[in-house]
DNA sequence: ATCTTTGCAAAAACTTTGCACCCTG
DNA sequence: CAGGGTGCAAAGTTTTTGCAAAGAT
């Protein structure tokens, strides 16, 4: 069920998880259930602030790391110096792409076939657990202005 | 020769890039060139005060930068808050993977094909310009010890 | 009522910067 | 000697933590 909702159910999850309920950690829940972006916690605490101008960023990072042990939310560093979050999606070869000019995040399915994991354990002699591709790109808008 | 070397250029190539050199740099690169892990800043200062003492932490990021603005050291956030730094390998699709038990990092080279090149295309509407690989695994000491 | 969560501010971890002095070229 | 590089300390970023007040069950 719910194959093209991307996720929605961050909200639902926490409410069902048996954690104390709080008007921050619902606030914080129904923002990553609307994004498409890969805000970071600045902007979840920007975005948040336009309902509940009182919340503070300790409370989005104590919150968001709440979200992630539970296993909702997701970071990713994509070679910055800050995190990105976004909701746990369940789909497997949930991979991003990066644009090379305006820095904007895609998403697509993608996971490393048979032969490839293979390949990896024999050559390095781990067991093979996840894969996460990272691709550089450039996208169809940042293609037709520069260059 | 040196088909085991990794690079083993870094100091050359600073050497022959113009910059002003200075004891320093060229602590730094040689540092980089013994690498067969992947340091983090903290490491490689604390490498290079074993032979210059008085060598600032600073002065190895700024060097680091330099190295790295030169194309001869890459850095990654393997998905935590600080950067590792190595030298630049010239092999294309040279990726990592990481021990979930003890943090070991090992190198591969696999890249994408073809097609999955092109799915990726498709799928974003983004030209395809490079991947990273990120693969987390369990290394045989760590698969040895715990369960 | 109790025990957790919040907000604030301070600290921590990592990295960058300002400035006076030093060294390379 | 001139201009850039270094060391030190201070500031900047991002994230975490201590504590008293507020809130949830």
């Amino acid at each position: 069920m719910s194959s093209e909702t991307k996720t929605g159910g961050v909200l639902r999850a926490l409410l069902e998880s048996g954690v104390r309920i709080t008007a921050q950690r619902k606030l914080v829940a129904s923002i990553m259930d609307e994004e498409r972006s890969h805000p970071d916690a600045d902007e979840i605490y920007r975005r948040a602030r336009t309902i509940d101008p009182r919340i503070s960023l300790s409370t989005v990072y104590r919150t968001l790391a709440l979200l992630k042990s539970a296993g909702l939310v997701q970071d990713h560093r994509f070679d910055e110096e800050h995190a990105h979050f976004e909701p746990v999606v369940d789909k497997p070869g949930h991979q991003h792409i990066i644009c090379r000019g305006c820095g904007d995040i895609m998403e697509f399915q993608l996971n490393l076939d048979a032969a490839q994991r293979a390949a990896v354990e024999d050559a390095t002699g781990f067991r093979f657990v996840s894969e996460r591709i990272e691709v550089m790109g450039v996208c169809e808008r940042c293609r037709n202005e520069d260059s």
